[in-house]
DNA sequence: CTGGGGACGGGGCCC
DNA sequence: CGGGCCCCGTCCCCA
């Protein structure tokens, strides 16, 4: 599982630094901290058909060059810069800038979806580019008569309006909804997962002892514990106690006579199945 | 080198 | 829909 969130990032110190992180997100601190959803969060990636694993088996060489994705995919750029609107109104974040993150969860929250919608689409096209003359489905010179296409799933309509009521009603692929993380290239259908999944870049939940940022409420009391050295999970075999759950669970491993994780070549148990990994990548004497 | 503890992460599930 | 919790997992450190 990728770390790449992971707030620990210096390996050579054990105590590391966070005051940075304090300064950027003390003011936020996690339990009367809303999710400073903004904008930007939650706007998806203006993704050309290309970019879609889905809508890739099915893109169409629009263009030879780059403006064959006319919008904007970049995760650092605002995607309603390019509509007229204010870059900065659009994009500020806690992480960004050191408002209070308070004062943007006031901001009228507008979510949208990636979606094949044309409407929705056309809605995030600037109006000097009509969406049909970005995509058409008729390539000039090929056909005399014209035709609209479905992006999503290629149907061709004979007429605007056959298209329009196709993805209104018939098209499959067009109700599907994306969220797009503006952080990161990870999507999710719904949109609670995507907010879920925003606390791992804003990390709203912060120690005031050390200052350290956490993406969840229990994980920040988790950290706390060890400041306080509570250890709420006690072994039934033996007198020990954990600070955490999955740290018991490993422990009871230990009380286990069968290793949970078993070498398939000499038989030999293990508690962790990292040290199964390690084992085997020394090469097992029996493999 | 191995095994175990400590700290922490993300996704999913339930309420 | 959001919060709390659980599960599974990783990485680091140390004996």
């Amino acid at each position: 599982m990728p770390r790449s969130f992971l707030v620990k990032k210096q390996h050579s110190t054990k105590k590391p630094n966070y005051g940075g992180l304090k300064s950027e997100t003390e003011e936020a601190p996690c339990g009367t901290h809303e999710d400073s959803l903004l904008y930007s969060d939650v706007l998806p990636h203006h993704r050309c058909p290309a970019q879609s694993p889905r809508l890739q088996q099915r893109a169409q060489p629009l263009s030879s060059s780059s403006s064959s994705c006319p919008l904007p995919s970049s995760p650092n750029t605002s995607p309603l810069s390019f509509l007229g609107h204010s870059s900065e109104a659009y994009s500020r974040s806690p992480v960004e800038d050191n408002k209070p993150a308070e004062s943007c969860t006031k901001v009228n929250l507008e979510i949208q979806c990636v979606t094949g919608d044309l409407r929705q689409r056309e809605s995030l096209l600037p109006p000097s580019l009509p969406l049909l003359a970005l995509f058409p489905a008729t390539p000039p010179g090929s056909s005399s008569q014209e035709s609209f296409e479905c992006l999503d799933c290629r149907k061709e309509l004979l007429s605007f309006s056959g298209l329009a009521k196709h993805k209104q009603l018939r098209c499959e692929w067009s109700s599907k909804k994306y969220f797009s993380c503006k952080y990161c290239e990870k999507e999710y259908v719904s949109l609670g997962a995507l907010k879920m999944h925003i606390r791992t870049h804003t990390l709203p939940c912060v120690c005031k002892l050390c200052g350290k940022a956490f993406s969840r409420p229990w994980l920040l009391q988790g950290h706390i514990r060890t400041h306080t050295g509570e250890k709420p999970f006690s072994c039934l075999h033996c007198s020990r106690a954990f600070a955490d759950r999955s740290n018991l669970r490993a422990h009871l491993q230990t009380h286990s006579e069968v290793k949970k994780y078993q070498c398939a070549s000499c038989f030999k148990t293990f508690s962790r199945i990292s040290l199964l990994a390690k084992h085997q990548e020394a090469g097992c004497p029996l493999s």
